[in-house]
DNA sequence: AATCCGGGGTG
DNA sequence: CACCCAGGATT
């Protein structure tokens, strides 16, 4: 058995066991509010996740609750998290387990692993946190550090090289507990191996880290560089009627952003938002032009939203979506959204 | 294997 | 602005 691994092991758990943060979700062992974390934390960062957790585990205690809640009261509590199709999968999963598992989170890896939205990392977390699996969780965070610790200079975008992470670190899982290993290694992650500026001084490991011995600890991991977000131009619509009412929408049940709620809006011009509002709802109202231009980045497009604003008398035959400033309340908008609103209707 | 899917923090 | 982040589904 490798002397190295064994130190490594020991000496990041132990390190562990003194500075792990207190973070709300490792205050229990149920499996349900560790999967809710894990979601939440994919792509997103801890600060931000926490009053979304509190919120939702408030909202929804245990998985019988969430699987009982419908898709709209979901969305809204996830609003402005991003990545919505995470909240869509995991409601899915969850009243999956509800129909076919009797409501409890399967006690075993492979099942777990085919429940929508549960990919290679998540299932390992939920499985090793909660059930203590010798399962890896290899995420971002542990391929930064175990590129530097072991010197892996493979691209860590490609799904080959995970894998050799992996296999890595079931070595590791042979000779410590799983649940402490997996999350002292996205730990030192957060906070002592960071991307920019760690903080080798105060890490338990940098004896062993041959990035570190090579001077070489910040060129690593290396990772292939994403392209631009392609610009779009949108347009959109800020429609009031005397009633202080506002005109909303919902998006395709599909793609970006979907089943969130927006403002009328199309890719394109004054010209096609017309068209549409003519179309779609009946309106022949000239439109404002707002001289404001909201700019959003998505990861991988570039919204600039032109606002155009208009009003109609209550009278008139309504189509559509109208609602006052508390129905607007228990609609999921995406955060561009949320800003127009903000900025012309004060909600 | 490459692309799609949000939002916020950091330097 | 560039880069990063507790990824997974789809094609």
């Amino acid at each position: 058995m490798s002397l190295f691994a064994y130190q490594f092991t020991q000496d990041l758990v132990d390190w562990y066991e003194s500075e792990q943060r207190d973070l709300p979700w490792r205050r229990s062992r149920d499996p349900y509010r560790i999967w809710i974390s894990e979601v939440m934390l994919q792509q997103t960062r801890v600060d931000t996740v926490i009053p979304y957790y509190e919120n939702f585990l408030k909202k929804f205690p245990t998985l019988p609750a969430l699987a009982n809640a419908h898709e709209d009261e979901v969305l809204k509590a996830w609003e402005g998290l991003g990545y919505y199709s995470r909240a869509r999968n995991l409601h899915g999963a969850v009243k999956e387990i509800a129909a076919s598992y009797d409501g409890v989170v399967p006690n075993d890896p492979d099942k777990f692993r085919e429940l929508k939205g549960v990919g290679p990392y998540t299932g390992g977390a939920v499985m090793s946190i909660a059930y203590d699996f010798k399962e890896p969780a290899v995420d971002g965070n542990v391929m930064r550090v175990l590129s530097r610790v072991l010197y892996i200079t493979e691209d860590i975008s490609k799904q080959k090289t995970r894998k050799q992470f992996e296999e890595h670190v079931r070595e590791y899982l042979e000779m410590t507990e799983p649940s402490k290993f997996n999350q002292a290694l996205m730990e030192l992650g957060a906070l002592i191996c960071k991307p920019k500026k760690p903080d080798c001084e105060q890490c338990p490991v940098s004896k062993l880290c041959v990035a570190r011995e090579k001077g070489v600890v910040e060129q690593l991991p290396i990772k292939a560089k994403k392209a631009k977000p392609k610009d779009q131009q949108v347009s959109c619509a800020v429609i009031v009627d005397e009633n202080e009412r506002v005109l909303i929408e919902q998006r395709p049940k599909e793609g970006l952003l979907a089943g969130l709620w927006q403002f009328p809006a199309v890719l394109g011009h004054e010209d096609d938002l017309s068209s549409v509002l003519h179309d779609q709802y009946k309106l022949d109202i000239s439109l404002q032009k707002e001289s404001d231009v909201f700019k959003h980045v998505f990861s991988h497009l570039k919204w600039e939203v032109s606002i155009y604003t208009g009003t109609i008398a209550t009278e008139e035959d309504h189509q559509g979506v109208w609602v006052n400033k508390q129905e607007f309340q228990t609609y999921s908008f995406p955060v561009v959204y949320q800003k127009i609103a903000k900025h012309y209707l004060g909600w």
